[in-house]
DNA sequence: CTCGTTTAATTACACGCGTAATCTTTATTG
DNA sequence: CAATAAAGATTACGCGTGTAATTAAACGAG
């Protein structure tokens, strides 16, 4: 099995989101991107591009004097493994709990609800 | 407002929860509930007790020469901060993509969808 | 009362993370 | 070509965590 899962931190994330809207962008960009909605400085930014990196997390290809970026790990993919950290690791593994705590303790909007009803009936009707 | 969140390890939840399934419990119990699934050493349980001790995770009462243990972050109230987590950091706060992931990715028993349905059928009666 | 044993408290230590600062390389400009 | 500026690479540093080992205190056995 090729794909071990690639662990990012929180401040990591912050920058993948970055380049899961768009890719690839320079460090600069990425930068000016994130310095509004957190205050890092350039250098941490840097930092943080190349820790993921290190990770395969992202690549990098030259392009004169600096870099492009552009996300290896998918966010997909990445939802998919907190998810199921979650699942395993404070619902014992199983769904319905998960769920039955969100319907309790989360304000589903009823544009929520009406969601998730377009989901059960698929579900059930891919089921059958 | 009294209660800010008590953040607590992946490790000191391990201990958390053999304090969720039967509290109040000595330290000996607890290493021994804990060294079968974990392998962890008597040492390191404590270590994880006195850190959940300094966090007011746990309450300790003296019986005799020994602690015993109980927990006082509360096992919901932990799920829902994790939960809530989950869903701001990785989801972006939205309920319904998170659900439409798990459907999608995670194999929900049949059981699962039928509790699912009842749960929506809860909610929307309440609702009116 | 002293020694050993059991339990608790203190200390350890490497690694990842958040957050940069400093050093180095490379391209630009006079 | 030399100095400067911009980008990248390396190094830093304190804190939390995983995982204990070491030290101290307290109680029971002689």
């Amino acid at each position: 099995m090729p794909n071990k899962p690639i662990a990012i931190s929180d401040a990591e994330s912050r920058v993948m989101e970055v380049l899961w809207q768009q890719a690839p962008q320079a460090s600069e960009d990425i930068v000016a991107a994130l310095l509004a909605p957190t205050g890092w400085h350039e250098k941490t930014v840097r930092t943080l591009l190349n820790r993921l990196l290190g990770k395969g997390a992202v690549s990098a290809q030259k392009d004169g004097r600096r870099y492009l970026y552009s996300p290896l790990l998918q966010r997909e993919q990445w939802q998919q493994q907190e998810s199921r950290s979650l699942l395993d690791r404070v619902f014992g593994g199983k769904v319905a709990p998960l769920l039955a705590h969100f319907s309790q303790h989360e304000k589903l909007s009823t544009k929520d609800v009406a969601e998730l009803r377009k989901l059960i009936d698929a579900i059930e009707q891919k089921r059958r």
